[in-house]
DNA sequence: TTGACATGATACTATTCGGTATCATAAAAG
DNA sequence: CTTTTATGATACCGAATAGTATCATGTCAA
């Protein structure tokens, strides 16, 4: 799967984009991740998978524990491809506040 | 369904996200739209209501056609949702940098 | 070594999703 | 009015997805 659909499919479930949200203020185990959800513990570490496959997070093995991490170059191609439509969006935007404006007077 | 999910659900589909970008030269109809796809006009209809779900585009009747038109406000959420991470992701991104620069010398 | 703990992996289920086929509705053309 | 054209709506199918349950593996501690 090309990185930027992998990635767009990961973030498209909300209780990833959650889990995505917790590791913004440390690297937390599968268990920790677990802890903040009512499923168990294999279903979050499928999601994890997904979020890994996405190039989101990265994964290091520290004992028996198994750490994730904020991929700081993952959200790369997605952002990529979002501001080839912002640009567009922005002079879309400008046309429809001035259309707006243009009515009031 | 929050907005935020509708366009990140919208957005999954590479099918979709090419939809969006043939509508960024112009407005199309379903008919248009699906001419440049090997699926039937329904399935594409069907990809055109979850992108206009999720805002990201919108419609408007002309006689017995649907002009479908790129929505300026839909990528809003999205933006400001991943935007939370971005700002995040530059400093790590940052610090990697620094940390290969310093692993040269 | 033995036991406890954290994770990996697999099989299984219910739901969602992408797609087709089909029929109904509405407008333009003659 | 009748016919054609563009769309709307519904039922249905197969594949993917999210989740559970269960068991295997590997590591830390005593």
């Amino acid at each position: 799967m090309p990185p930027v659909q992998s990635a767009f499919r990961a973030l498209a479930d909300p209780t990833r984009r959650d889990i995505l949200v917790m590791l913004r203020d440390r690297d937390l185990t599968i268990a920790e991740v677990a802890e903040n959800f009512e499923m168990t513990r294999a279903a979050v570490k499928k999601h994890l998978t997904v979020l890994s496959d996405g190039g989101l997070i990265t994964t290091r093995t520290r004992g028996r524990a198994r750490l994730n991490t904020l991929n700081p170059t993952g959200i790369g191609p997605v952002m990529d491809w979002l501001k080839y439509f912002d640009m567009f969006w922005d002079d879309r935007l400008a046309k429809l506040k001035s259309e707006i404006e243009k009515d009031k007077t």
